[in-house]
DNA sequence: ATTTATTTTTAGACAAGACTAAATTAAGTA
DNA sequence: TACTTAATTTAGTCTTGTCTAAAAATAAAT
């Protein structure tokens, strides 16, 4: 007895990522937004999500932007979560660093084999987040909550432990790996400017300046 | 300073690979062959030849067939070495059986990260063969020589060790499985059947009667 | 409320990679 | 050598996923 198997392209796939991402409220998302997510004319995406809308993994109506169906939905999250387990393997197994492993991941995420995946996360030790802190969704599509604030949140002369980044761009991380933040990293709060936002923390007895922008971009945890 | 990055398709990677594998002498090989290797049609075969010819990978002449360039050779070998070293990681590290792994390493063959088939070959311990006994090209695209013939050919009362197989197909190595045999299995020869070629062979002290075919495709080491 | 600007969709084109059917070339045979 | 068959190529079609340019719809502004 054959399981009905149902074949999704990788672009098709691109585009319910894309839209899980910019998924806030439950307002639909635009046209125009994915179109910049996925560096694509605005035209190339109408054409898709009619598609995505036949397949009912999308909700889509004209000039009124799209929003994923549950099916969709369950689609998007098993490619986060691929796409977090490749790179947890990366950085834990491989020892890549945690800014060189998203395009390899982007490609790994498409791989279809279910046995793989759950593999692979047993492989791994069924981790909970990956190597930027971000959860990962298991098997029935389900995401450990967490619980964090943005850096620029945490309290004058409060200590709070690094649980993630929501900015995952090369050159943030590499910034980060320079003035010696990771994962599991203590951070101290010793002043901020009001001038522009900027902070003045302590990590590892040493003082930084680091802007508001960076600030926004590292979560810490909220419980101990 | 950026390294030309030449792009090539799924497709054309299959291509190579198929010529690769066809490729026995050093007469050109067939459009059909090649047709019937990847399930394709003659005249698509064609369009894609001529196409790889202006690519500079492989020498084409019109109803003479085709041969890799060394370029070529060099492409093909990389995807080999790629499917080879996954297959690896999916027999020893994720214990797949090695009749599952095909079709997964068909898709991984395709990542495109030098970076990525180095960690995974060191990771691995850099193994010179898969999990079928078929050798790994190194980096460079050498291949390591391994001495081994078709264990038909092991005379009567000889003892060889299994290394290697020359059909990946599933029911081969499920009926390998079957009757026990794996890489390092040690084969005793008990007698030849004259009238079907068909083999009689001690594994592990329990006879079993195999077929000439059967017997082709299992290769036995000739030097201990 | 009407005009203007922006967003989105439609229409048509194109490249890649497959196909079918027809034409051509090569090979085998009498 | 001429004829027949098999292999190969050509020509034209189709689908997917992208694009540009133009048209239509929505949103913003006077």
């Amino acid at each position: 007895m054959h399981e009905t198997r149902i074949m999704r392209s990788r672009s098709e796939e691109d585009y319910l990522k894309a839209i899980y991402s910019l998924w806030k409220n439950d307002e639909p998302i635009s046209t125009t937004d994915i179109a910049n997510y996925l560096n694509m004319k605005a035209s190339s995406v109408t054409d898709m999500l009619q598609k995505l809308s036949d397949k009912g993994w999308i909700n889509y109506k004209k000039y009124k932007g799209a929003n994923l169906t549950d099916e969709g939905k369950k689609i998007a999250l098993s490619i986060i979560r691929k796409h977090r387990l490749w790179e947890t393997f990366l950085v834990s197994n491989l020892h890549f660093k945690w800014d060189e492993v998203h395009e390899i991941a982007e490609q790994l995420e498409h791989i279809d084999s279910a046995e793989l995946i759950n593999r692979l996360d047993n492989y791994l030790g069924n981790p909970m987040y990956d190597p930027h802190g971000d959860p990962i969704p298991n098997k029935e599509g389900k995401i450990p909550k967490s619980f964090s604030i943005p850096l620029i949140e945490l309290p004058v002369n409060k200590i709070g432990k690094v649980v993630g980044v929501s900015s995952d761009t090369p050159s943030f991380l590499q910034y980060l790996d320079k003035i010696n933040i990771q994962l599991g990293s203590t951070i101290k709060v010793k002043d901020k400017i009001e001038f522009d936002q900027s902070l003045e923390i302590i990590i590892n007895d040493k003082n930084y300046q680091i802007s508001a922008t960076v600030a926004k971009n590292i979560l810490i945890n909220t419980k101990q």
